[in-house]
DNA sequence: ATGAGTGCAAAAAGTTTGCACCGCT
DNA sequence: AGCGGTGCAAACTTTTTGCACTCAT
């Protein structure tokens, strides 16, 4: 059901987002549409103030203002597009959640790298043990923490993103 | 070796703080202690504010400033003594991260109530993922959302914690 | 037209920090 | 004495909100 919606790749974020809205009898403005635009033009993760700092304070019409993207950002929570995730140092982090796979993340904690992985036992293991106790999953997050192999071998050292805050 | 000294309960929590902070060169003075007592009076989650709202401000000589907790509560974090777990409305919870077994948690959407889970099947899952990926882990955070039992059950109104902020 | 949405600035919420004083070792 | 710790208040960071104006439907 959502996850055939989910995979759908015919309807496009903006589309997803509209829909959304209208069954909440709300609006797909030029601001809103801008902010789906600039989030899904790549599939980084980001935090709220990254994209504040890229869509206020522009000079040309596609400038938005911090209120208006964290009102955005609400709604398309809200609305199934995004979803938040680790944090490397405390930080929250968005990631695409709408026509992109279900997956979790390993967090390292000495570069602060973020690794993506996609396991079908463990989703089917979690929703075994929710069903067994009458909770009806909607969702999970799962975030593993640790050391990367690229940090474990100490040849020189990398990007330590952590020591960058 | 980390599992061992967890488990052994012949260390108090105190004690574990102390040997921590020796090895920081560190203190464990009255407020650390009236601290760690607080906290593992029960196993209850708490958020920072209400600990802050349960040591400061009182008559007693075991009353305690509010930047105090905050700076304890990060050094017992340090310590492995507490970890932060699932928000069930976006706030961050502290948990016992000594003397207590492993587990993971569910959330439920609906009234914000934590449940508690452990199962065995999941860790070594998790375990052999990230080895298979040269990833050494150290620990994890599964959350798992939806609705429990009591709230799929729409007999009466039940308590919606969600609702009190 | 009309109710939702936006920008701005003020306010809230949550956490950290500078500093003078206190106390353990 | 010397260094770490505490309390307090000010400073910060991040997110929310009130309000007058704008715009999508």
């Amino acid at each position: 059901m959502s996850d055939i919606a989910a995979l759908d790749k015919s309807v496009s974020p903006v589309d997803k987002f509209r829909e959304y809205l209208v069954t909440k009898g709300q609006r797909l403005t030029r601001e809103r549409e801008i902010i789906v635009d600039e989030v899904f033009s790549d599939h980084e993760h980001f935090d709220t103030d990254q994209l504040v700092a890229r869509l206020s304070g522009r000079s040309d019409k596609r400038s938005v203002s911090r209120a208006t993207v964290y009102r955005a950002l609400s709604a398309m929570n809200d609305a199934g597009l995004l979803r938040k995730v680790a944090r490397p140092n405390g930080r929250e982090v968005w990631e695409h959640d709408y026509g992109y796979p279900q997956h979790d993340h390993m967090v390292c904690s000495q570069c602060g790298e973020l690794f993506e992985f996609h396991n079908e036992e463990i989703s089917s293991l979690i929703e075994k043990i929710a069903s067994a106790q009458g909770f009806l999953k909607t969702s999970h997050r799962l975030e593993v923490y640790g050391t990367c192999a690229p940090c474990r071998r100490p040849k020189k050292r990398r990007n330590h993103k952590l020591d960058m805050i």
